[in-house]
DNA sequence: CGTATTTGACCCAT
DNA sequence: ATGGGTCAAATACG
């Protein structure tokens, strides 16, 4: 039963091919709009979170694991309850729980992705093909802006338990920093058909209440109603998409770590990163806050989503059943 | 009127 | 004991 869900990651691979696609051709029609891009981008990264989440956490139980990864904005950790100093390193090879005999825990993948909003609305853009329901609010210790809880709506009635936490970063408001965690096994999201999606100029962006509203036919309510902060969400890949071809062609990689940063960066909106890495983390930070191993400085932001992933160690790629 | 959000209390893990 | 995460009643929203 462990097994790993082999239809959803399949799901989630040939998501991400087909919004590279997408992309592609985005890139090759210089009409799109950097958000448009931006959102494609975003989107892709986060099908590639959620496969390597479900692969990392359904392979093995290694759970945690870190690469931590920053945004070249984001200095000054600012004071947080304890001393930084915790550990930025990488240092997993100590085995947890060793009696494996014992029931398993549900290590739930973990990430994080830190998106950026629209500085002037305070919006993030669309938010991802899920619905989620916020059911808490707390301030944490060192953060002055409140974290946001929310949970998929289908938990009950789908027993679907992603869930995330939002909170805007300190420092750039402009940044807010979604944790995720566990992945969805509602059926939704199915029908986030990029194009639309993406279609959609995020461009509206008064009322947080109207965003979400006119943002797509799924809800995303992630948005703080609360007039002093708003607080979006951010994007979430799209599983589910129509049919799978195990053996598609290539994987385009060469146009991908071209372009996944480049658009954004170089365009032009120097204001508009959009999507800033995200990491994978696990328990060992016992300070709860996500950005808190800076001591990596290695900012990956602009080379390729997975030269930050360790998983190649734990990743059990060698596993033959991959594609069936 | 049904559903999502708000918010303090409660619970659990450090 | 403290802080983080969740629950759930009350409220807001559409």
């Amino acid at each position: 039963m462990e097994n790993i869900d082999m239809k959803s990651l399949l799901n989630e691979l040939t998501e991400g091919r087909e919004l590279a696609k997408q992309l592609q051709i985005h890139l090759n029609v210089s009409s799109s709009s950097h958000k448009t891009r931006d959102v494609l981008i975003d989107k892709i990264l986060n099908s590639y979170d959620q496969a390597l989440s479900m692969l990392k956490y359904g392979g093995m139980s290694g759970e945690t694991q870190q690469g931590g990864l920053r945004i070249g904005t984001l200095d000054s950790p600012r004071s947080l309850s304890g001393s930084p100093r915790s550990d930025g390193s990488d240092h997993e090879f100590k085995d947890h729980d060793n009696k494996e005999g014992s029931k398993k825990r549900k290590a739930m993948p973990r990430w994080t992705q830190k998106v950026q909003v629209d500085p002037g609305t305070g919006v993030e853009g669309q938010g991802d093909g899920y619905s989620w329901r916020k059911y808490g609010q707390k301030y944490i210790l060192g953060a002055n802006n409140p974290r946001g809880y929310y949970r998929c709506t289908h938990r009950h009635s789908q027993g679907c338990l992603a869930t995330k936490q939002v909170q805007r970063s300190d420092q750039d408001p402009t940044i807010l920093e979604v944790a995720y965690k566990g992945m969805h096994t509602c059926s939704q999201g199915a029908n986030t058909s990029p194009k639309t999606a993406i279609d959609q100029e995020p461009n509206m962006a008064e009322n947080p209440l109207q965003n979400q509203a006119q943002l797509l036919d799924f809800q995303t309510k992630d948005l703080d109603t609360k007039l002093e902060t708003f607080q979006p969400l951010n994007t979430n890949p799209s599983p589910s998409s129509s049919r799978i071809n195990p053996q598609d062609d290539v994987f385009s990689a060469a146009m991908m770590e071209t372009n996944i940063y480049s658009p954004s960066i170089m365009s032009s909106e120097p204001s508009y990163f959009s999507y800033l890495p995200f990491l994978m983390e696990g328990d060992h930070g016992s300070s709860s806050n996500v950005q808190t191993s800076e001591s990596n400085a290695k900012n990956i932001g602009i080379d390729f989503p997975f030269g930050q992933l360790d998983l190649d160690s734990n990743f059990p790629f060698d596993n033959p059943k991959y594609f069936p």
